[in-house]
DNA sequence: ATGAAAGCGCTAACAA
DNA sequence: TTGTTAGCGCTTTCAT
């Protein structure tokens, strides 16, 4: 059994000969939906088996024109909402028999970078769940005929299939958990760089409060993570209070709202509910860690990933469907930061 | 400029034609260190842009017989901490031109599996930091000259290049920092499923409190999650007390630790640490939340993801050096669940 | 410095 | 059902 390196690979020629049969006969046995009889199939798997013979995708997809590879371009894998979501869509991926090459896209101009080299590899598809790509990124997936699934990332792109949560109900239900339980007036903080689905909650608070005439404030964080939310507090903390102040807070993430929950408690001395509500968005593992225990908004990564994934299937399988762009519902889910347990 | 998706792909011998010029000439044009004239090259690359030419990586690679993608095997994805280091790793392989593979694999049949499957594609190379892979892995990847790399994957294995932390420090550093501070009946929670780093840190820690007669009981975990630290605890708390009770806990990883922390804190109404001191393992950004405070040890995950692909990389460059073996070292982080704020 | 030609390992007509 | 044959798009000797 050789297994000295200077071994030369092994082919379907090579497999052909010990089985006895053409090159075809093996190329054959190992495709899905190909004419062969059980006998030889055994045969060809039996001589592969023999000399570890793998067929050489690389190869194959020369040949076909198609590889089975798919591109996933992510930014902040490392916050724990996108490392959730990029595992189950890795896992689905590969499931379904393809190889997500991960990219790690922070700016715009990278997803850019990044995207464009994917396209080196006859990519099956691309999955992006960070910066919305520039368009030259759509018109290049069009001409190469490569279909390309949005998550999260805006508005409908012509042609490019999207999946997305309600930021619409979500910044109503926002509004509706802080002030159904008496929260009168109001704040909400969010990251100043726009995005559609964080922006757009906020955006939508901030309508529904307007809408009620429920006075609202506006703060703008650095960025959506833990030490932002510790940053912007020193700024909301102030405007807490009894007399006239801030008693109810929408952090448009959760990592945003844990930074600003530990500020007020221990910097500003202010107890949680009782003088100021505080709602979430996205209800991460951290949100029901009893440090915390964060009412939040819930949005199923976990569904949004999967479907992800079968759209750029279908799309993959039948190219010249009409895209799709289907839409989330948010759930809430009433933990201890704001007063009501709410039947729900 | 044509977009329309019908378009015959763009090749090397367009370009050629276009550039006036052979496919080699193209060919050259794309490749590093290739001799060509800066005049021709000049021409190619004009071409090449005109008409939104990208080599097919699929051919170069069939032709080279090899390509620039590498897998990355990686379980727990979800978990801060290996989010962080996949993140850190994917980030460095694209930076040096290489694209990584992800595949997520929980189990050890799974990682086998995994890695097979990436053999199909003559990837430059493997990183593994789940389950450690079983040896067929190893004689396949020396057969087919894959370099393979093991994060925090346990001893040394022949021929294969391993990164890994000091868990020997590691459980030392944990018994000094309870110790250090007053504790003198210490436990131990790590997980029941056995692991190299996870495991070899709990062995240390006790061994280390044998060595000094200090009293340790061990306890078992599910996993090494929060929930898991939450369920463990039920069976902790009732030993910890004032009179001869345990007074100092190490839990084998931070998220373990908030789960017990929580626990004791809220369910059993013990204080820390002024009652009980706890240490955990990894410092992860959780570590550091205001909620938590958690004194734990350090080990550095982005310069390990970092020295992981070096490493890669120059075995890639040089493959018939030996196998390397490089230990981490680990470094104490005083927070609020230990009573010594020591100078450190 | 450049071009001609061979061939990497595979699949898909086509013929038998 | 099977084998023969012709490329997929590229790189790389080998001549020039």
């Amino acid at each position: 059994m050789a297994n000295d390196p200077t071994n030369k690979r092994v082919t379907s020629f090579d497999v052909a000969r010990l089985a006895g049969v053409s090159r075809s006969a093996v190329s054959r046995a190992f495709s899905d939906d190909a004419v062969i009889s059980e006998k030889t199939r055994e045969k060809v798997v039996q001589a592969a088996e023999e000399l570890g013979y793998r067929v050489n995708f690389m190869a194959r997809s020369l040949k076909t024109q198609h590889s089975n590879l798919v591109g996933i371009v992510v930014s902040a894998l490392d916050t724990p909402y996108r490392a959730g979501q990029v595992k189950i869509a890795a896992r689905e991926f590969v499931r379904k028999g393809f190889r997500p090459i991960l990219m790690i896209a922070e700016t715009e101009a990278e997803v850019e970078s990044l995207s464009a080299q994917l396209f080196s590899y006859n990519i099956a598809g691309l999955l992006v769940t960070s910066a919305t790509p520039p368009s030259s990124i759509f018109t290049e997936c069009h001409k190469l005929a490569i279909p390309i699934v949005l998550v999260n990332r805006g508005k409908e792109v012509d042609g490019v299939d999207n999946i997305q949560m309600d930021t619409q109900q979500g910044g109503e239900l926002a509004f509706e958990m802080l002030t159904s339980s008496g929260a009168t007036r109001l704040a909400v903080v969010h990251p100043q760089e726009v995005s559609f689905s964080v922006t757009g909650r906020a955006d939508a608070f901030v309508q529904a409060c307007n809408r009620a005439s429920v006075p609202v404030k506006e703060f703008l964080s650095t960025g959506q993570t833990y030490s932002d939310g510790a940053e912007i507090v020193k700024k909301i903390g102030p405007q807490v209070g009894p007399d006239g102040g801030i008693d109810g807070v929408f952090c448009a993430t959760d990592l945003l709202a844990f930074g600003v929950m530990d500020g007020l408690i221990h910097d500003f001395g202010i107890s949680i509910p009782e003088q100021v509500q505080l709602v979430g968005f996205n209800n991460i593992e951290q949100s029901s860690w009893r440090g915390y225990e964060l009412s939040t908004i819930q949005q199923d990564s976990e569904a949004q990933s999967l479907e992800a994934v079968e759209m750029m299937l279908d799309r993959i399988k039948n190219p010249s469907q009409k895209a799709k762009n289907v839409v989330h519902p948010v759930t809430p889910v009433y933990r201890k930061t704001t007063r009501n347990s709410h039947g729900t």
